[in-house]
DNA sequence: GCGGACTGCTTACCT
DNA sequence: ACAGGTAAGCAGTCCGCG
């Protein structure tokens, strides 16, 4: 079996719709591609202060909201120099649909649908049908609002018709994608109509462009322009203020609920990016002034009711309202508090959503949900965070540490509360601005991209963002969107077994190390390498199985799938073409110091966010929660990556290279030369049509038999350590300062005969370390294992594990613990063996045995792969002992 | 009733 | 609420043991 594909033989061309209604149906006209009527109505535009509007002048498009009362779409607009969102709402009568395979007349036949009370009309809609290759007409089904179609309450229309397609995109979202809207981009309105302002790429640039892809078929380039077309335009500079409330109860809970609302907002502390620094407080009985300087505004309220006023006069006086959880918190608190206090629904700037709350005449970003998004963590903030506190995320981003108050809110002076109240907004507002308004950035970036409005992108997960990238493609070449199911379906026999019981098919592969200390090693690896699959071999799920008979001999390895050799697949040119756009145009002039340092920043923006997207790419295939959820896309790509770096190990051998380790899209080659590495990546580019780089040269590498650990060492003498449990977050502080002090070692290796010493150092070090442990003499909060709670104590049910042991000593001294906290705990002699650092009163309690055995497998791990056994290198334990064990 | 061999659960890592 | 693959430690169970 061998993949008889390469570049050279890729479709150069994807046949357009046209192409295909001409070819497969026979209907002349194409009714799918009609831009919807615009009837201009009575103007329907109002500014953020209220006021109708016929005109907006020159603004970034945002957002787009549901308005139930208008019944229409509302786009929120942001104007730079005003600083303000326009909002306009929709004046094309642009109404909520679904479609039906059956014709008009047999829709007309379902009971409840014509008769349905928000039924509106029927259409009928010519569509491409990518899983039956082939045209298709549909009948459009129109209602008078969206619930009609999709609502919870189960007699809407999309849950009557026996079939319903593209009956699960949001009204809003289905706005953006028919009306092909650009998030992020410049719009202006004229005579209450909506008019892009289109943004013209430099001709320099589109030479550039032209000459780096000059052998790519003309569609290709396009896409690529189109993609240059959205990310070369900086974004807005954004004008936005922080907020954060502090409540103050009798009963100290972790969270106040914010429906009951019972207890007084005592504080709100407020950031804003024009300098504004200011904290309200509510005057109480008995409360003291305090000592504390506080860097900020103060101003008092005799009355919580004047209190709240004034902050939502502050809400409504700037653009971008940014919170931390102020979705289930701070902005539904104030609003039912403001509702118990008398206030009027419309004199509150806060809308409460099923899983949102949002500023009516302005765009709030909650920023706990775009932090605790796992590709923000891992691909933007590479994991320099891990729990999902403000506490913890500022201090890890900012170096913020939290004000630590040790008594209940009500207790504090103002200057206290003020301090305390301050410091969470300055950290939200602190998040957003460094390195130059970075998330700012990222977040109104990654909108263009992917066509989600700022207010989705910053709640929604990456696989809806990838999802509305694809529907909005789906909608410009008039694709009818596939069901989930039918997509299952039709494309969802998986071949291959995973090796992972419960996994639904077979991943990366990695390639045993040999173990021992290696000199001289290059690490090359494929260079993103899924997303360049994905573009080389032409995947996505139409390619995938396709309905020509010629295609079947292009089989995926070690698969029974077969991929289009005709046309081009919508995956691979969204993928391919983002993947290009970042490596060949956005990284190098990341770099490229001939450029301003302004626009330079500006380009990483663009890299790091497509580095998000192109990161996930593959992976949003294989999760059951995606639209197009396709498993056999994920497998074919996984199993191309094996085949792919199967060959180039064989191909390293034959070169008469040594491959001592490599993992997924990575080799480890022991002293390679020069023009062996050469002729590797000639080779690979050849024949797998796959770019090989060299990623780093190591002095040398320490190899185990274990995969995914090993330890390299740079020529200027730092250290890589990877998956070893001296580095691993959970383990005490002290074994993980003696590790470190082991790598200072080893890092200072340059030879094979350092080695000698570096040996008898290492020995002397864990000899030392020993007998810290054994004498006591390690401070309590250097030997607390920290692992997380991934749960609330009693979702643990199969197993108890040792820190949910910890937790439960914890919850029984009245100590609050729940899911994602991080529990500190040591091991003890005593009974459950274990106990939360908190509850520690002596050393005497530890059980030194255990931490000894921690050490001795922790340093064992790099030592048996230097071929150094600890017993025997450092005598028998007893002989340099000082403390006899316990057990003994 | 105890202990070793084994399996399964859980976490944290790698790409 | 993007994937699968790997290591490590512990919890819990099975089984033999006159």
């Amino acid at each position: 079996m061998s993949l008889v594909f390469n570049e050279k033989k890729m479709p150069s061309k994807t046949h357009t719709l046209m192409d295909f209604l001409a070819k497969k149906t026979n209907e002349g006209k194409i009714a799918v591609e009609e831009e919807h009527v615009e009837e201009i109505q009575p103007s329907k535009v109002k500014t953020s202060r209220g006021e109708e509007v016929k005109d907006i002048p020159l603004s970034y498009l945002i957002s787009a909201t549901y308005d139930g009362e208008r019944g229409a779409v509302c786009l929120k607009l942001y104007n730079e120099t005003e600083q303000k969102i326009y909002l306009w709402y929709d004046n094309t009568d642009y109404k909520p649909y679904c479609l039906s395979d059956l014709p008009p007349e047999e829709v007309k036949e379902v009971p409840g649908i014509i008769n349905h009370p928000g039924f509106q009309r029927l259409e009928i809609v010519e569509k491409y049908d990518s899983l039956n290759y082939r045209g298709k007409l549909m009948t459009k089904i129109v209602a008078k609002d969206p619930l009609s179609i999709g609502g919870r309450i189960g007699n809407s229309i999309r849950d009557i018709l026996p079939k319903a397609w593209e009956a699960d995109i949001k009204f809003h979202e289905n706005y953006v994608f028919d009306r092909r809207l650009k998030v992020g981009m410049p719009y202006k309105v004229e005579d209450s109509k909506l008019i892009p302002v289109e943004y013209e790429l430099p001709d320099e640039v589109l030479r550039i462009i032209k000459s780096i892809f000059k052998d790519e078929p003309e569609e290709y380039v396009e896409y690529v322009i189109r993609w240059l077309s959205l990310l070369e335009l900086k974004v807005p500079k954004i004008s936005r203020l922080a907020v954060d409330i502090e409540v103050a109860g009798e009963v100290i809970t972790r969270v106040p609920n914010p429906k009951e609302a019972k207890d007084p907002i005592v504080a709100v502390s407020l950031i804003g990016s024009d300098g504004l620094r200011k904290v309200i407080l509510l005057k109480r009985k008995g409360v003291e002034e305090g000592v504390e300087d506080v860097d900020a505004e103060i101003e008092y309220f005799d009355s919580e009711k004047e209190l709240i006023l004034k902050v939502f006069n502050y809400l409504e006086k700037y653009p971008f309202i940014l919170t931390f959880n102020g979705d289930d918190f701070d902005l539904p608190y104030l609003y039912y508090r403001a509702r118990r206090l008398g206030v009027e629904v419309d004199k509150i700037p806060i809308e409460r959503g099923r899983d949102s709350t949002l500023i009516k005449n302005g765009v709030h970003i909650d920023l706990y949900k775009f932090f605790f998004n796992k590709s923000i963590q891992v691909y933007a903030f590479g994991q320099k965070y891990r729990e999902n506190t403000l506490d913890e995320i500022g201090d890890a981003l900012l170096g913020m540490g939290k004000v630590d108050i040790e008594i209940p809110i009500s207790e504090l002076t103002y200057m206290e509360l003020a301090k305390y109240c301050l410091r969470d907004s300055e950290i939200v507002y602190g998040l957003t601005s460094m390195n130059n308004d970075l998330v700012m950035k990222l977040i109104l970036v990654l909108a263009r991209i992917t066509s989600t409005p700022v207010e989705d992108l910053t709640r929604q997960g990456i696989s809806n963002w990838i999802r509305n990238m694809m529907l909005y493609e789906h909608r410009v070449r008039g694709w009818l969107i596939p069901r989930k199911e039918d997509l299952l379906a039709i494309k969802g026999k998986i071949t291959t077994k995973a090796i992972i019981e419960g996994k639904k098919y077979r991943g990366g592969e990695v390639i045993t190390p040999k173990p021992g200390v290696h000199f001289n090693v290059a690490v090359l690896d494929f260079q993103s390498m899924y997303p360049s699959i994905v573009r080389q071999y032409n995947i996505s799920y139409e390619t995938l199985n396709c309905n020509h008979q010629e295609c079947r001999s292009n089989i995926v390895p070690g698969t029974t799938h077969w991929i289009c050799t005709k046309d081009r697949g919508l995956t691979s040119l969204l993928i391919g073409s983002l993947k290009d756009v970042r490596v060949k145009w956005y990284k190098p002039r990341s770099k490229d110091k001939s450029l301003s340092s302004e626009v330079r920043e500006w380009y990483n923006v663009v890299q790091s966010s497509l580095k998000v997207i192109l990161n996930a790419s593959y992976g949003v295939f294989g999760a059951e929660n995606f639209a197009l959820y396709c498993p056999t896309v994920a497998e074919a790509i996984t199993s191309i990556g094996r085949y792919v770096i199967t060959r180039t190990v064989e191909k390293a051998e034959s070169l008469g290279v040594e491959v001592i380790y490599g993992d997924t899209d990575s080799l480890f080659l022991k002293s390679p030369t020069k023009s062996q590495i050469e002729a590797l990546m000639n080779w690979a580019e050849k024949e797998l049509g796959m770019e090989l780089d060299i990623d780093r040269i190591y002095r040398y590498v320490v190899l185990s038999s274990r995969k995914k650990n090993y330890l390299g060492v740079y020529q200027d003498g730092t250290v890589d350590v990877k998956g070893l449990t001296g580095k691993k977050r959970h383990i005490p502080d002290f074994i993980k300062d003696a590790f470190m002090e082991m790598m200072k070692i080893l890092g200072s290796v340059n030879s094979f005969e350092d080695f000698e010493k570096a040996k008898e150092s290492i020995i002397e070090l864990y000899k030392e370390s020993y007998n810290r442990i054994k004498r006591g003499n390690v401070p309590i909060d250097k030997l607390a294992f920290k692992v997380m709670l991934s749960r609330s104590p009693e979702g643990y049910v199969k197993t108890t594990p040792q820190h949910v042991k910890a937790a439960l000593l914890l919850k029984q001294k009245g100590i609050d613990v729940r899911a994602g906290d991080i529990i500190s705990f040591v091991k003890v002699a005593t009974d459950p063996g274990v106990k939360p650092i908190q509850l520690i009163r002596s050393t005497s309690e530890i059980d030194t045995d255990k931490y000894i055995e921690y050490l001795e497998s922790t340093f064992e791990q790099v030592l048996d792969a230097l071929d150094i056994d600890l017993i025997s290198m450092a005598g028998s334990r007893s002989l340099w002992s000082f403390m006899p064990s316990k057990k003994q």
